[in-house]
DNA sequence: AGTTGGACTTGAACATGTTCACGTTCACGT
DNA sequence: ACGTGAACGTGAACATGTTCAAGTCCAACT
């Protein structure tokens, strides 16, 4: 039952010189020509080995997409760390980071849409919800729940546990609408942020506040079958 | 400014034969063997004509899926015709229309994903917000405002006009959690689709009780940003 | 009837993601 | 030193979406 590593890890020294110089090429070649623009050969002849290797490392040019994903929410993480360390206030906290998340993407904007469309193929295990992105999804996890625990508020057991994974989704939600901005500056998506992560709090505030119990279950069970259901694993 | 007709309407009555040809070859083959399996070859073979001359209709196989997405609306609308017909509550008619949404696409489920990803790319004239699809996405808008007016609910003016767009946006969203959805039955999309209708409907009510007016603004500007900003023309 | 222009048709050619059978390198045990 | 096997490397070959220059058909006009 173990997952096949479509993505093969170097096992040496050698191997581990090529595999970077190969992602290192895709890289590159996305952010200069785009996804689509961007063929295997090109990436093989800028890293300075043959096309077969190329898939030696990566089963597919899909599987490069994910590596980049993995880098851009490293350059989140960078992003968003002095932040997390000094602000205390869980609304300015959220806000932020996902403010950060299209900040960091920005220079990405004009394929992300490629990228995202690849990526989005619910039969592919590459898929926001699917078994290959699964280690990379509970790192974005883990932020938001760092987000929650460095924050001076105190949450519920219930939404402290199921909230990562929904503020997972809702920053999915956001890169989508951020894909289809083309509103100068990406104004109307930071927009849409001040907007909805003020919206999230609200909500979990009246949680809190014990009121509406009833329409609460009903709601949390909504959300719950919502976001739930689909993650492998 | 006119748009390019990337897929040709016949012009001659043996071209008329030729294009439903291929069409349906495709529809065939779509459901047979899924999308990617499903080759232009053939397509062609088995709609009798050339691999060239499906081109001529269809500007790529992308284009083929716009068709299907037009073939499904098509038995979407027979599909909920007696029943817009018989029943006046809003909050039914907008449920078991947005149920027959899932029921009508079911047989299409297995290869629903890889058309999906196909059409999200944002980049494509082809994707749901694009201009190629303006089409498609006016019928099913109008649809939803046949659920509405005719209903016995009365709705407040900017309601009224910005909601079928609304609901267009949101059968996107059933859909797309439907394509993820491994439950028997599609049990899980059916529970989904009641609670999200019943949370819209209850939406609604409030706004129409005059409460919360602070509030609405707040969120019908947010609605709005969110939804209102990436259609084409 | 003859001409013409455009719709329609064709299949070869092309580009590119992917596979594969085979060659090379190298650390390690003997 | 030598053999071994796994990791790594290679480029030709394949499948398939797409393009294109050229051919065929037909209705309308002269």
């Amino acid at each position: 039952m173990s997952t096949a590593p479509s993505i093969e890890p170097a096992r040496t020294k050698r191997g581990e010189t090529s595999r970077a110089a190969i992602f290192g090429a895709a890289l590159e070649l996305f952010q200069e020509r785009g996804y689509e623009a961007t063929t295997m050969r090109a990436i093989a002849e800028r890293a300075g080995v043959s096309l077969g290797s190329s898939y030696h490392y990566f089963a597919s040019k899909e599987h490069l997409v994910l590596g980049f994903y993995r880098h851009t929410h490293e350059l989140h993480l960078a992003a968003t760390a002095p932040l997390l360390e000094r602000e205390r206030d869980f609304a300015a906290r959220l806000r932020d980071v996902v403010r950060a998340v299209v900040v960091t993407c920005e220079p990405f904007h004009d394929f992300a849409g490629a990228i995202f469309s690849t990526v989005a193929n619910p039969s592919s295990p590459l898929n926001p919800f699917g078994r290959e992105s699964k280690a990379l999804r509970d790192e974005v996890m883990q932020l938001y729940s760092d987000v929650m625990s460095g924050s001076d508020t105190r949450f519920p057991a219930d939404i402290a546990h199921e909230l990562p994974t929904r503020l997972w989704l809702y920053q999915m939600g956001i890169l989508y609408f951020w894909i289809f901005d083309r509103s100068p500056g990406r104004l109307r998506t930071l927009e849409v942020i001040d907007g909805t992560t003020d919206l999230i709090v609200r909500l979990i505030s009246i949680a809190n506040l014990h009121l509406l119990r009833g329409s609460r279950k009903r709601i949390l069970q909504l959300v719950r079958n919502i976001a739930g259901g689909s993650l492998t694993a």
